[in-house]
DNA sequence: TTGTACGCGTTATCAT
DNA sequence: ATGATAACGCGTACAA
């Protein structure tokens, strides 16, 4: 069933065919109204593939992400599926993994597939990874990560101004005694910026910190947030607020304080970061950092269509965070 | 950068060239190893899509979500990308928003891009999504859900005996005035099943069941949980436990429970259905209906490529459920 | 072992 | 307005 098929039953060539479905200029209402008469009779459709093997557009972009269960990425997906919808195209989702060697092959894959445009999530854009499509004409965005060496345009909240917020709100509401759950230490982008947002928040109201008083764990998952909590308890016990590095820490925080018998935010408060969904499903309902998550998919793919269409780069962009306040922090007086 | 240039290059033809790329015999180990040199020199790599306009294998499958960012979905896709990604094929994400719109235009999308098969997760399959696809002979397989008018092979749990069980597990533990929070009354996969599943089990334990004591909500999600056990709580005020049709609105009554000062489990048993990630992250941790969400996700994906290996059918598959206990139900004596 | 030439389903460029 | 035909990049009979 091609438009070979078409052609021949309407009696009319291929070429003609093509017109009508591109509705490019030279036939007559007459053959148009034959032609698409055959289609719907035949149930034609056309090949996508041998469209895509001469205009050089697949319609389609491919999206790497680390971890495809999570809530933080899953909003993410949600914006990215919008906008690639919108403009007629599909996206394919890699789960990396944060797996050097399963990224690098679903780069090579997404090259092969001659998709239109990457968007690369949250984790650190590697040498090899870059190289892998810097000589592609394929334009990539990164999106809630940035590259210190290599020039790829990205969209992402300032991680560093965020965490000080959050440590700020926290001390006008009267705390002192504050301890923060990160997540990797290593980590330059999720990590190391926000510990010193909170350090410097800490230190430009003159309170004291300690090392110990900010525990990092491996990643930002709930059982980080449990055994960081644990720990960070030992270390500060007349501890009254703390700041998570995520929101499934935070929710962590809030079973081990309820395990302890801990009362939130009665006896400690918790200020989370993210803002998923979960933060208003918990008890007590979190309040967190939000980052526009969506928006963001949603800027980050608007970006990737715009280098396609111009080919040019793009500025990056760095999205506000704000403080959803809910029930997890107490005023102290 | 062809398969031309690399033939050129290497002084062979292309034909050699295509030999080696997919080692079919006729080549010396020399020529060989010249071609790859040439192949690594030029960082050649092949087109896919003129691969696939030949070999009618795009390596790319479908599948269909109504909600991308339901922590549900997410786990059937992580499965779903893990032996995708096995057989060396990526996936194609649509976000249907359950919207019958988007859902053909997405099929029709799939089709034109000839992708080798479709998974088509939670939602009724309606007769014109049928039709679209009926036609062409790609595999598809239904996820967390059923038709009773085609015959497209399925993978998903028995609902109907899992709510009952769910049912009898709280009855077990001594509890007699139970209530239900279903989703959309009106929805035969997800809905029903586990409404009459509830009902039977009640009535197989010859205890008392008015229809108000299950109230349908619109959907599974928190904001549902929320609503509807407020109603409840006035249909039935002596409650001792609810059956919540799914983890998203059970943790809605537990938030509500908190709000009106019910403790959970002491003076309501709550037990959720799907063992979400987010209900071990729950105060207190939820016990749950578990369904084994990944491994669901795998096998329809199986069968998928079954399918299109054994070009014929294949059967549908029940999955076990079983119940995880966690600490949200107590034992009444 | 290696090369030539055709075909995959389209679109684009010429003619007519 | 329409048609013939050359690309697009690759795989593969068939020939050599």
């Amino acid at each position: 069933m091609t438009i070979k098929d078409v052609a021949k039953k309407a009696n009319v060539s291929i070429a003609t065919v093509s017109r009508i479905l591109n509705n490019k200029p030279g036939y007559t209402k007459e053959t148009e109204k034959k032609v698409l008469q055959v289609i719907q009779e035949l149930g034609y459709h056309p090949n996508g593939i041998a469209r895509g093997l001469i205009n050089k557009r697949t319609h389609t972009i491919g999206i790497l992400v680390p971890e495809i269960s999570s809530m933080l990425i899953s909003e993410f997906i949600s914006g990215i599926e919008q906008v690639t919808h919108q403009h007629g195209s599909s996206v394919i989702v890699c789960h990396t993994e944060s797996m050097g060697q399963k990224t690098r092959q679903y780069l090579q894959v997404l090259k092969e597939k001659q998709i239109d445009g990457i968007i690369f999530t949250s984790g650190v854009l590697k040498e090899d990874y870059y190289q892998l499509i810097k000589d592609t004409d394929i334009p990539m965005v990164l999106l809630a990560t940035e590259s210190y060496e290599f020039p790829v345009p990205y969209v992402k909240v300032n991680d560093h101004h965020a965490a000080y917020s959050a440590t700020e709100y926290l001390i006008n509401k009267g705390h002192r005694k504050i301890g923060m759950i990160s997540g990797d230490k290593e980590d330059m982008i999720a990590g190391q910026p926000r510990i010193n947002g909170f350090m410097q928040a800490m230190q430009a109201h003159e309170l004291p910190v300690k090392d110990e008083w900010v525990v990092s764990e491996n990643g930002f998952s709930f059982k980080d947030g449990v055994n960081g909590f644990s720990k960070l308890i030992h270390q500060l016990d007349d501890i009254t607020a703390v700041f998570a590095a995520s929101d499934e820490i935070a929710l962590g925080v809030l079973s081990a304080a309820y395990k302890m018998n801990i009362k939130v935010p009665d006896q400690l408060s918790v200020i989370g970061y993210d803002n998923l969904k979960i933060a208003e499903m918990s008890i007590p309902p979190l309040t967190s950092i939000a980052q526009p998550l969506v928006e963001m998919g949603k800027k980050a793919t608007e970006m990737v269509f715009e280098m396609m269409d111009k080919k040019r780069g793009v500025e990056s962009r760095i999205f506000p965070h704000e403080i959803v306040e809910r029930q997890s922090v107490r005023e102290l007086k």
